[in-house]
RNA sequence: GGGGGACUUCCCGAGUGGCCAAAGGGGACAGACUGUAAAUCUGCUGGCACUGCCUUCGGUGGUUCGAAUCCACCUUCCCCCA
């Protein structure tokens, strides 16, 4: 099986640096594990690497959509797949970083996913919702695929309507392929890095200080060039961290001031949700920047053990 | 110096005699998550020996069977007149 390395944990932990560092050791390749640094133009707010941070390492995934384009975790799969084929071919190790756990669990497990729609699935159950209310839907999904609905909320929209719209599709509920899936075993053999802070506090006085680099870095502007650009606000690409606050701030909507302080938080936030998702996978071995003066050295460790 | 107003659980903020450990919102904390994921959704938030008890609504002292709610005085803050 196909070896991979991957560093995750939450956001402003130091991911970058590490992998970049760990790379160079290793003489591997970069390959970015985060649904927003695909976007090209969106860099200050992603708190994507430039060339004197990549300090010479190949970095792959970075810059590969549009603001305003359609992009999913299915497709990041497919991209990265090709690229650690491409840096395994070369003899290169490939080191998947990023903060996004749904794109990295899916690309190391091979998740597969179940066909696009394209003949309106979703917008009929879209409606479906909308006149019939979502006690209607569930009610749907009850039917169709009872173990998924179990495992869902009655408000947990989003994925009521995706379950129900992969039954329409396929006609198997989710539920299913997600257990067929599971039945091939995972694609990769992949050495689990977490990077994170022992003292919580201390993390998020990092995501603060960022923020405030990031405005001083001209975040404020760069928005503004996307949203000249004619990148509709609503895209997903325009609802990460730092866009969304400073677009409505730039529409009026509150002041500059609110938008650090709602970024700030809206970070925070993230961050806590990035580490409980990473948190239930038993195979991290984490490693805290706040304990540990030599994070390489022992991120080598870990890859020798 | 005189007059008026405010002070509620981490924050904002409801509550004007029992149905109040105290609405609602925020934050924090915890969890979920499998083609929008930096998104979305859920739970929880005084203490405990927890179908009950204890401590809490600026402080002290009263009234009352019973007070966050009424009275008196005091502290702090705000506004107005001087």
């Amino acid at each position: 099986m196909k070896q991979v390395i991957c560093i995750c944990g939450p956001t402003a932990s130091g991911k970058t640096g590490l992998a970049v560092a760990l790379a160079k050791r290793i003489d591997a390749e970069v390959v970015s594990c985060d649904s927003m640094q695909i976007y090209r133009g969106m860099d200050i707010g992603t708190a994507k690497p430039d060339a004197a941070e990549m300090d010479g390492v190949a970095h792959h995934l970075l810059d590969v959509a549009e603001p305003g384009e359609d992009f999913s975790v299915s497709r990041y799969v497919e991209l990265a797949d090709v690229a650690i084929g491409d840096i395994l071919s070369r003899s290169k190790r490939a080191l998947v970083c990023g903060g996004t756990g749904l794109y990295m669990d899916s690309l190391i497990q091979g998740q597969g996913f179940a066909p696009p729609s394209g003949n309106g699935e979703r917008e009929y159950l879209e409606q479906v919702a909308e006149k019939k209310g979502m006690q209607f839907l569930y009610e749907m999904l009850q039917d169709a695929d009872p173990e998924t609905a179990e495992k869902l909320h009655i408000s947990d929209r989003k994925r009521i309507i995706r379950a129900m719209e992969v039954f329409l599709i396929t006609g198997l509920p989710l539920s299913y392929h997600n257990a067929q899936s599971k039945l091939k075993g995972p694609k990769y053999d992949a050495d689990w890095i977490g990077l994170s802070f022992r003292d919580r506090t201390r993390l998020y006085a990092r995501v603060d200080a960022r923020v405030d680099d990031m405005m001083a870095r001209g975040l404020e502007a760069e928005v503004r060039r996307l949203l000249d650009r004619g990148v509709d606000p609503k895209t997903t690409a325009l609802q990460a961290i730092g866009y969304k606050e400073l677009a409505a701030a730039l529409q009026g909507k509150c002041s500059v001031e609110d938008a650090v302080e709602q970024i700030k938080q809206s970070s925070r936030r993230y961050a806590k949700r990035q580490l409980t998702w990473f948190r239930r996978n038993e195979a991290i071995r984490w490693l805290y920047a706040d304990e540990c003066s030599d994070l390489v050295q022992a991120a080598c460790k870990v890859l020798d053990s």
